[in-house]
DNA sequence: TTAAATCATGAGAACGTTCTCATAAGGAAA
DNA sequence: TTTCCTTATGAGAACGTTCTCATGATTTAA
């Protein structure tokens, strides 16, 4: 008859007491800043005895007594959004080298669950936040005083500290390659999570116009739909494709606000008959794998995905260092256009 | 002068002051399991008391209690290759809806960083884990008593239970349906993670050629490569499929072992000028979002990447809950084949 | 040589829960 | 009434660290 024997995990006393030295001590040349001093020989006796009786330290414990926990949360809307990936690789990177981890928190576009995971983090007493948001009217000031970062232009939070990318900038560079390409007629599909974005991508559309003296036709303007699934997105970019590419006078280029929606817009123009670059030109903005990929390859405004989520998680461990920002607080990456095989000059 | 008043985090004591009860009894309100008996006016004042106070638990003082901390940890290769997202997604859903928390590690394919990760869950305490590993000889042993999970056909841990997709069974699918399109040079090209799971689909390929007669051409077996990134895996893959290609007696269809090697492979095709499906067909294998939106759009073996997460996810809550899998332990789910634009039957 | 300063270590409180055990308050059975 | 259960609550230990403070050992300054 043989009994488990699951052996209890050993502690930092059993460590002292293979030692010879008090728990004090042991924690001393565990966690100690180099500040601390222990002798040389008291150092290595507690340190053979951590490998000899395999102590792995107990973070909980740790985090019981110094209200630390060395975790991070980042929430995010959707990881399967091809967008998202590689700001979480981001962050994740700058965080673990760090010695920080990393815990995930995905709302599918959800409210209520975003909300929710809020209260979580908080029970979980995690050290600082990266918050894509979903909502424009989360109370952040609840979560005080633990550190937030926004993932994004913080257009909605305009109080904290945030990292994003300079999609307004983006969008101009893209409307402006096609106007040099000799394009008047441009197309605007504009989607996105939020409001605020989304609305002050269409401001730079109509700023474009205005400062190049052209006439802003409505039926150029696909409402703009926001905080929406990937697949609810392409159905509606779409839809959105063919009420624009089946009127009369329909536009020479297409420009769209992320790459899922420019690919969508490929595939109406293929079925339709319309040939791209030829006969349509199309500026997708995100620069994500599939763009890559697709035939012909998208012309696209690449966005820093990976610098975003890196930059954030640099500035939250400031913050949660107690360190200060500065004039700091709020970062804008550039974009940049990449031209592939969707843009060409106008040819009546 | 105003000093900067932050009022400290509310404990369990001052809820209890408040209701007028004994910590204890608090406790026993929030955490009671059906079974525990407070009289209804108790229960009432001291949820009361918790919003008067604006109460928040802390999970980690009851973890350092109870020993258990309701976060799960996942461990994965690389966050921002699409196979992946999907299938942390399915987890995380799983996990929320069960009351635990996901804590993300991501390996960058990097053997030391893997070893690293899982002596951070343990410090962490973490109750489980869903590991997709990235080396075969990991000591899961030393993580006893907690729970572990195989993502992915559990080859390499045959002892722990798993939730993978058949890729052999769909690479039958993928090969079977070429050969009843009449090609019967067909070629192949076969990455993935690990040596085990590689190998055992040209075991495949080679089953295949046995059992309807034909000859394997080495030429045609491109050398396989595992354990690399993403875009080490296009270059690779563009290297094999010009390599197939450019023999005088190519093959009439290729099959490659995941969908970002088959896009590659339909690059190379246009390249050299080879139309798809017409002169060559080729299937790949996932179904991620590219392969939706590329041009052609791609044949391929699709996995049930969302149900993998979610069902390992299933597996580690009844093991975490001291349940048993029974001969449940190990689970293979089926591929799907989906034809779409880049097969067409053999035309000499 | 002695006083003062510094270094090295230990004792024990504290962190905020959960959990065990004891006990008071009711109600049922005699 | 008394005794025995059952129900509801409280007291206080326990979880494994970190951190403060005290104290003995050693070095430095005079």
């Amino acid at each position: 008859m043989t009994v488990k024997m699951l052996r209890k995990r050993k502690t930092i006393i059993d460590v002292a007491k293979v030692a010879g030295v008090s728990k004090a001590t042991v924690a001393r040349v565990l966690t100690g800043d180099e500040g601390v001093s222990v002798k040389t020989v008291t150092r290595k006796r507690v340190l053979d005895a951590v490998k000899e009786v395999g102590y792995v330290p107990n973070r909980i414990a740790a985090s019981m007594r110094s209200q630390r926990t060395f975790s991070v949360a980042i929430s995010i809307p959707d990881i399967s959004n091809p967008f998202y990936p590689e700001m979480v690789r981001g962050a994740q990177e700058a965080l673990a080298t760090n010695g920080y981890n990393l815990m995930m928190f995905n709302n599918n576009w959800d409210a209520k669950t975003e909300t929710n995971h809020l209260e979580a983090m908080q029970r979980h007493m995690i050290d600082g936040i990266l918050l894509s948001h979903t909502q424009a009217d989360l109370d952040l000031n609840m979560l005080s005083p633990t550190p937030i970062v926004i993932l994004g232009r913080g257009l909605d939070y305009p109080e904290f500290p945030s990292v994003g990318n300079d999609s307004v900038g983006g969008t101009k560079l893209a409307l402006d390659r096609l106007f040099e390409l000799g394009h008047r007629r441009i197309g605007l599909i504009s989607g996105g999570a939020l409001r605020a974005t989304a609305s002050s991508r269409q401001e730079a559309y109509f700023q474009f116009h205005k400062k190049n003296g052209l006439e802003i036709d409505e039926q150029l303007v696909a409402p703009t739909n926001f905080g929406v699934q990937t697949s609810e997105s392409i159905a509606f970019a779409r839809e959105a494709a063919e009420k624009l590419l089946s009127q009369p006078d329909r536009p020479s280029a297409i420009f769209a606000s992320n790459d899922v929606l420019a690919l969508a817009v490929l595939q109406v123009a293929r079925a339709l008959g319309i040939r791209v670059p030829q006969q349509l030109s199309v500026i997708g903005m995100d620069d994500i794998f599939s763009a890559t990929v697709s035939t012909p390859a998208l012309t696209t405004v690449a966005k820093q995905r990976y610098e975003n989520g890196r930059l954030a998680a640099e500035k939250l461990l400031t913050l949660m260092r107690g360190g200060s920002l500065g004039d700091q607080s709020n970062t804008l990456l550039q974009c940049r256009l990449i031209e592939r095989e969707t843009t060409s000059s106008y040819h009546s």
